[in-house]
DNA sequence: GCAATGATTTACT
DNA sequence: GTAAATCATTGCC
């Protein structure tokens, strides 16, 4: 029932073509029996030579050995404290590159979601925002370090194809004044889509 | 071994 | 709109 994305999707060297790629994509995960996906609507690029990355400029510390992996795992690490941030590891071994999740559309177990995020009713904001994310599909800093091919965590097909003028790149033009590498136009988003922060 | 910090979210004025 | 919450990882002594 399910068509999971082959390894051979993650290990491609083009990290922002991946992420805009992942944009249509579903990503599930299912724990402890409770099974819960989400359109993926919002994806942000990270690599080592952009210095927001945790591993710019090949640094290497025990968290971002991670990193250093064949495309294909997961990274969830705990920001502020409080937030799960769920990343895919690509390209290959040794390449420290990476795509945020930052947004989704719920598909299954809403319900499930619901109950974790500890609303009652449905809301756009559910998914919007990486540590939302997280916190709806039950992800948590266990879950690092998981192979996208088992049957925890993983992205599906669901034949959802977003056209070009459909994604958004960001920060878009305008940003003249400010320096240069930290704006790079390296998140996606999906045009329209109620489920995303609001576009700037 | 200990103190500073951060790829964010939520709530309150 | 601004401020606070919260803890694992990091870097320095």
């Amino acid at each position: 029932m399910s068509s999971k994305l082959p390894l051979s999707f993650y290990r491609r060297d083009d990290v922002t073509l991946i992420a805009r790629e992942l944009l249509g994509k579903v990503l599930c995960t299912n724990f402890e029996g409770k099974l819960t996906s989400g359109i993926i609507v919002e994806t942000e690029a990270y690599s080592q030579s952009e210095k927001a990355c945790h591993a710019f400029g090949g640094k290497r510390t025990p968290r971002t050995e991670v990193f250093y992996n064949d495309g294909g795992l997961s990274y969830v690490y705990l920001c502020y404290g409080i937030h799960y941030l769920f990343n895919i590891i690509t390209n290959l071994a040794h390449t420290a590159d990476a795509v945020l999740i930052r947004a989704i559309e719920p598909v299954d177990g809403i319900e499930t979601m619901l109950e974790r995020r500890g609303m009652t009713k449905m809301e756009h904001r559910i998914g919007a925002g990486p540590g939302s994310v997280s916190k709806a599909l039950g992800l948590t800093r266990h879950h690092n370090a998981i192979d996208l091919t088992e049957d925890h965590i993983w992205v599906e097909k669901r034949g959802i194809n977003y056209k070009e003028d459909q994604i958004i790149a960001s920060p878009r033009v305008g940003v003249d004044y400010a320096g240069d590498d930290a704006f790079l136009p390296w998140r996606y988003r999906v045009a329209d889509s109620p489920w995303v922060s609001k576009a700037k």
